[in-house]
RNA sequence: GCCGGGGUGGCGAAACUGGGAAACGCACGGGACUUAAAAUCCCGCGACCGCAAGGUUUUAAGGGUUCAAUUCCCUUCUCCGGCACCA
């Protein structure tokens, strides 16, 4: 074991932080910079999962205070929600106080971590003073019709007793507990997040220093597609059947129409028909089997065709009108028009059912293919060709030529389809935000009004995790006056979504203990956005699209002046021991806390950096760990030796290894600054350092390893915290060699290498490598045909 | 199928804008110190051939562009994530 008393060393300066305020937030004329880290579900205790997330703001955040920056790193908790009350029924304790113990310790160990938390602005989820605002912004949106009710399917959670938004249902389970979740019919509050649509997708493209994929995903989520509705007639009626198309430039090549089987205009048209008998058996048959088996790929396209007919209203082309199971009457209009020469759904069902088939985009390589031939639907793109006046025109062009034509003859429209559906609020549980509305007998749903907020949560009611909301049952809460007629009403017993509350947290911590607002708008004017938001991928959909809703939302209102609430947005990799995500189930957890215990918290930081980027999994590694507290114990011990004056070449490579981790620090390079970090003190090893360079390296060590550079930094004299000193700068002249080695390559091959003066001319370099003895032994008699030079570099002869 | 991201030593990984592949560390091997061990310090460490000097070869596979490719282009394989009979 080392050395150094890391544990009366950590407690000291946690101590020491507290005490002076050093991280204490509070405009002034420095910049300012927001580093925020997701904020916990307060279950106790700290993963490692945690520990990464948060060290990576630590870090950042200490980073920019040396910079001078003025930085606001708050932390909170996101208190609300399900494990409270499941553990209330299992201990028969109260959510309320099971979560304020929770909140306690699970702070005493982020404090263990010595993360440069500003506590003086901690928010809790489940304070009235928070959830208030919660109520607040529910019933702004009420007044905007934004937040409303409405009786239709929803997600059902068996387990967990409630309600689920689309966004938390993962692969048909519920993203919580993973039961299955089923449908059912319920009136509930949404949340309008489709009005927003648009912005939602368009702004994506301010996200710049976004991860890619969370773009991706939430357009994904979105998803928007753009096609045209076109309106078949069916032959011998003036019924019309709508159809959906994204793809209208192949209008032309439609043989037939499908209806999903559920379409409720199939039994109406049927009936008389010889094939009624057929077709409702098919039906039949289609609504006993499950969406999933539906919906699989491989299994074989089924239908049966009506008897009835459609005419195609761009040619008055009869066709034929099928039922099939391929269709889906979620989708679009519940109807399509088919064309199997260019959908494979469509191929393959022709073909199955032996259904005609026309080439209207042709490739542009090949020559013409009889569609007989083919053996796949060409879905590409090429040119229009037995599509009337539109022949000859590119497939894109004519997408929108025909459309607009269509529209101009009322025979179609141009649509978009969203995937995005409204935001189901509703929980049938205790443990979150009462909504603040009331239902009288004569008035109707009535808003609560604003000076009556908050609604508060009962702090007794009867948690049993079934029979509908616990709410429900406490006579004192429901029994209400109407605020608008004084009547005889009833509270609605369902309390928020949890995601609600942590849509708008961040503008919180600006001002947490605003009491006229959510947020004071000076204050949040000054901190926000937040520069730099850090956090797991799993909330790449969920809270950020929320977030980025509930931040439009303040935008209309006039509180905020931006469309983004995150500028920089870091996902950081999950913590996985021997390959496997840490779980309890899997019994793979290694507890943060006993580690911090053997090693302390800054190798614990330490490692966690080195060991992977940020962005990427991270594979445990005990002796990793060790590694992480050897070199800190390294570093430790070049203090014993300091010298009067440094030699100049451990002043160049000083000012080389500025340079690097400076660069590195600001791209969340964590693990290459730490790997020339390391360097850095292998150099001062072969050399001896004096005061100022071994200085330098602590301001450098300071935003990983802080309670260590501290502690050194004060042996050394200091008086001031090392966070109030300022971070080394690379002096340019410093970094410019007198002598490089230039690589001779022969061939590409390299041959050889040469030290020369950094200043030589391009010419003299050439001779100097055709000199070399090695290199000559490659050339021997060859001609040279060729020299290639990079000045500083390399040559590279070609024989 | 569409979209996004990967595949480099025994392991975690590095490589600026096309210019010495494997920095830094872990593990391993050797040496110094020690009565001994631990700790520490120093050295070695992709593979193959060779006593050595040195040579050959290597970034999932194949091809291309280039004086030069982990990096650019094409094809294929494969892994992870999102959406999906989405018309």
């Amino acid at each position: 074991m080392g050395i150094y008393n890391f544990k009366e060393i950590e407690n000291k300066w946690q101590e020491y932080w507290q005490d002076n305020g050093i991280f204490k937030a509070a405009p002034s004329d420095k910049p300012k910079f927001y580093c925020l880290e997701m904020f916990p579900y307060p279950s106790g205790k700290i993963h490692m999962g945690h520990v990464r997330n948060y060290t990576i703001g630590d870090v950042h955040s200490r980073y920019k205070w040396i910079q001078g920056y003025n930085v606001l790193h708050p932390m909170g908790f996101d208190a609300f929600g399900q494990p409270a009350e499941n553990a209330a029924i299992k201990n028969k304790s109260k959510p309320d106080i099971w979560t304020s113990k929770c909140i306690e310790s699970m702070k005493s160990e982020l404090k263990k971590m010595g993360f440069s938390y500003d506590w003086d602005r901690e928010v809790s989820t489940c304070d009235a003073d928070y959830y208030k605002w919660n109520q607040w912004i529910f019933l702004k949106m009420f007044e905007r019709g934004l937040a409303y009710k409405k009786a239709s399917g929803v997600n059902w959670c068996p387990s967990c007793q409630t309600t689920l938004a689309n966004e938390e249902v993962i692969d048909e389970g519920c993203w919580r507990c993973h039961a299955k979740v089923e449908q059912k019919d319920l009136e509930q509050w949404y949340l309008k997040i489709t009005e927003y649509k648009e912005r939602l997708l368009e702004d994506l493209q301010q996200l710049k220093d976004w991860p890619k994929r969370v773009v991706a995903m939430q357009s994904n989520w979105i998803g928007k597609s753009q096609g045209v509705e076109i309106y078949f007639r069916l032959k011998d009626s003036d019924k019309i059947i709508p159809v959906f198309t994204t793809r209208v430039d192949t209008i032309f090549g439609a043989t037939y129409v499908v209806m999903a089987p559920e379409h409720p205009l199939v039994k109406e048209i049927i009936k008389g028909k010889k094939e009624e008998k057929e077709v409702l058996k098919f039906i039949e048959r289609c609504a006993q089997e499950s969406k999933a088996v539906r919906s699989k790929e491989d299994v074989k396209k089924e239908g049966v065709f009506t008897g009835c007919y459609c005419i195609n209203p761009v040619n008055e082309e009869v066709i034929p009108l099928w039922i099939a199971d391929y269709v889906l009457m979620e989708y679009g209009t519940g109807a399509i028009m088919a064309v199997p020469t260019h959908d494979q759904r469509d191929f393959l069902f022709a073909k199955e059912h032996r259904l005609s088939m026309r080439v209207v985009i042709k490739k542009l390589e090949t020559s013409n293919q009889k569609p007989e031939e083919t053996q796949e639907a060409y879905e590409g793109d090429g040119v229009q060709v037995n599509s009337g006046h539109f022949d000859g025109l590119s497939n894109q062009e004519a997408k929108i030529k025909i459309a607009e034509w269509m529209e101009t003859k009322s025979i179609g429209k141009i649509q978009t389809h969203w995937r995005l559906r409204d935001w189901l609020i509703s929980r049938q549980r205790y443990w979150g935000t009462p909504i603040p509305i009331v239902y009288c007998r004569k008035c109707g749903v009535v808003a609560v009004a604003y000076e009556d907020l908050p609604v508060r949560l009962p702090q007794e009611a009867p948690i049993t995790g079934e029979g509908g909301s616990p709410l429900n049952k406490v006579e004192e809460f429901v029994e209400v006056s109407c605020p608008k007629c004084k009547g005889q009403a009833r509270r609605e017993t369902d309390t928020m979504a949890t995601f609600f509350d942590s849509s708008w947290y961040f503008l919180r911590f600006a001002s947490p203990k605003c009491t006229s607002n959510p947020f004071d708008i000076k204050e949040a004017k000054y901190w926000m956005q937040v520069d730099q938001y850090i956090g797991g991928i799993e909330h790449a959909i969920l809270h950020l699209l929320y977030s980025r809703f509930f931040t439009k939302f303040f935008k209309d209102l006039g509180m905020v002046d931006y469309d983004e609430p995150f500028k920089r947005l870091l996902t950081q990799g999950m913590v996985l021991k021997d390959g496997e995500v840490m779980s309890k189930s899997k019994g793979n957890i290694v507890d943060p806390d006993s580690m911090i215990q053997k090693y302390g918290a800054d190798s614990l930081r330490l490692f966690m950096l080195f060991a992977a980027p940020p962005e990427t999994e991270l594979e445990w590694d005990d002796r990793g760990l060790e590694g992480a507290f050897k070199f800190l114990n390294r570093v430790w011990r070049v203090q014993e030796n300091l010298k009067e004056k440094s030699e100049e070449r451990l002043i160049r490579a000083m000012h080389k290894a500025i340079k690097k981790i400076t660069a590195d620090f600001e791209e969340f390079k964590f693990n290459t600054a730490i790997a020339s970090l390391m360097e850095f003190v292998n150099a001062i090893y072969q050399s001896q350092a004096d005061r100022e360079v071994f200085s330098n390296l602590l301001i450098m060590v300071s935003p990983i390893a802080p309670h260590f550079a501290e502690e050194l930094w004060s042996l050394l004299g200091n008086k001031e915290s090392i966070f109030k000193a300022a971070w080394p700068k690379c002096d340019p002249a410093l970094i410019v060699e007198e002598t490089v080695t230039v690589v001779v390559q022969v061939n590409g091959k390299v041959r050889s290498s040469i030290v020369v003066d950094a200043g030589i001319s391009e010419d003299e370099l050439k001779e100097r490598s055709l000199a070399d003895e090695s290199v000559k032994k490659w050339i021997k008699d060859s001609p040279v045909k060729k020299v290639i030079v990079v000045p500083g570099k390399l040559v590279n002869i070609v024989i």
